[in-house]
DNA sequence: TATGAATGAGTGTTCATTCAT
DNA sequence: TATGAATGAACACTCATTCAT
């Protein structure tokens, strides 16, 4: 086993980096947080975010995909996981409420900023909607859930969820949205069962 | 009748400014929109903008307080002009629905423009939302909407609207939102009322 | 002799622009009093500035060179009419003085400013300095100066006037200048006799 | 003895832009001086001028206000630290006759900035035109210097050294002023002694 | 790997000047 | 002659990025 000197010596400090860009991301703005501001709240050189990331824009894309690519593989995992549509939907909103309370800054990040990046990111992966989808398509066609058009059930279902989130962000409500999640999960399914 | 020679001379040439600077906010965002951007595009010369507005950020400000006080007007006028509270919902979601079709690129901008800029509005001024909240409250009150905590109701509402919008701006949707609004408000009213 | 119509149509405002121009060329200096700054203040149109002059800056040069050469025209022939070197001197400060008290606002912009307007304006006209030039050259050359290298002397008496006028302006002296000008010639008198 | 690679890699450029700033800003006057002009002549880009100073206007209030609390100092000190009001005079005039021979361009900066942007400097600052405020008025107590109005003697003597300056920047006398200061003590004294 | 001084293209804004009326 | 909306070059200043150390 080697012998490590100064073993703080390379350990990067990215998790720095990204802490204080996401902060300064979501008070701010993307385009309005410099990069020295990040590097002063981060407590590094300016060329140092450059060890990390070819551009700004690539911290806030690897910030926004990676986030948000492990968001969607958590809502895959455990809401596909079960075959019921209403526990899928319940699944669905508890997950995302308890994320949200979680990392209300990382997920005030994703999911309230209908970012420019979003735009790309839609085209190319999976989705926090595309399990809804999928869930909405699937409980249709198992008559599960009511029919029409199914924009509708998912207006529904990721509108109130979404919405919901930026009520809590603008500090409206006062209790954590996990509190809430009973509740709009049975007022939702009312809504959209068959 | 006298004869009119260039009658447009003074013709102001602030249709065309806020006209482009509309479409390229919503393209590209506010900060990445330059003021040579928007004076190529209104074919005006950059100059001519500060005849209109004295900043950049002014001319997005006019552009988005003007526009979203007389949506909320309009809601205001129409919904709270009747005294059923399903009809309130009905009236909401169809006039929400009916401006986004006749000015997508319009109510993009209002509806998704969660921008950092703008939030001194949500603070200052009567906001689409608060017509919503003034039903809910009403509305619970005479027992028309089921209880529970009245931002569930909200979300539901405003949320399904405002992400319907959304997909439809992402071109998810094909048919205009009008189409949608008599099944989007039956399945809304399903899950909020009493 | 023809009848006049509207006999104001065809006055000029120049008088208000040269008096509003030079105001506020005092007050902020030319580069930063506008060609808006001017028409507002003479209550022209700003197109109407160039009426009158091709430019800023010949408007500038215009108001400098005509007072300017206006006051050495003054002191060239007070001054110069009298033979007798002490009478000279004493007319030189007396004219200035008064001149300065008449219009301290215009003697400040032509006398206090070395502005750059005056570099070319020496090369190519009668200043009031080339009148006390002669005045010490034909002084020594009849014994009535002392001797030494011109421009000491020079310097005292202009030195003293100018001094005079921009202490004066600063508010620091609050009489006029008139009442101190037989002191003043009194006591440069005293230097530079022979 | 360690070798030093390439030892001026963090040498500050900051004496360059002060020298090529002073230089443009005597020659052109410092509104018209750009900061393109500043960078070109310093050999440095455009932004590093901001790396010391925040503004335009605050490079010329450093070169301003710095230069001349340096002057005024020199001149308490050398010139307060005697007692006799002729010696003091001649203090005076031989430490600015020096100094304007030592930088003319400094000199010139200082002594012809009746710069409306430095106006604030004399409100706030020891001024040199202070420093012989106050020989003149220990002169006048001590029986030393004529009595009379205190601003005509200091017109005399302030006015003749900054009138020979300003003469000698235009370039009409060809000797260095030193070679004056004699001379000129002499005449001046002969003025305002008592 | 980390630094931070240096860079310079690009920004929002100003303003002297023009010109159709 | 007078107007003032329109112009666009030029300005002070910013900031993402580079690179010698």
């Amino acid at each position: 086993m080697a012998i490590k000197i100064n073993p703080d010596k390379y350990d990067t400090k990215l998790p720095d980096i990204l802490e204080a860009a996401l902060k300064l991301f979501v008070e701010k703005g993307i385009e309005a947080t410099t990069t020295k501001d990040i590097a002063r709240a981060a407590k590094v050189a300016e060329g140092s975010l450059y060890r990390h990331f070819p551009s700004k824009e690539d911290l806030a894309w690897h910030l926004f995909s990676v986030n948000l690519d492990a968001l969607s593989e958590a809502l895959y995992g455990r809401v596909l996981a079960v075959r019921d549509t209403q526990e899928r939907v319940r699944l669905y909103v508890h997950e995302c409420f308890e994320r949200y309370e979680a990392d209300p800054t990382l997920l005030h990040f994703l999911v309230l900023a209908e970012h420019r990046e979003l735009k790309r990111y839609r085209e190319s992966r999976n989705h926090p909607g595309r399990v809804l989808e999928q869930v909405i398509q699937e409980g249709q066609a198992a008559g599960a859930l009511r029919g029409g058009d199914p924009w509708v059930l998912f207006g529904i279902i990721f509108g109130s969820v979404h919405r919901l989130c930026v009520v809590r962000s603008w500090g409206l409500i006062g209790r954590p949205l996990t509190e809430l999640a009973d509740e709009t999960v049975a007022v939702v399914w009312t809504a959209v069962r068959a």
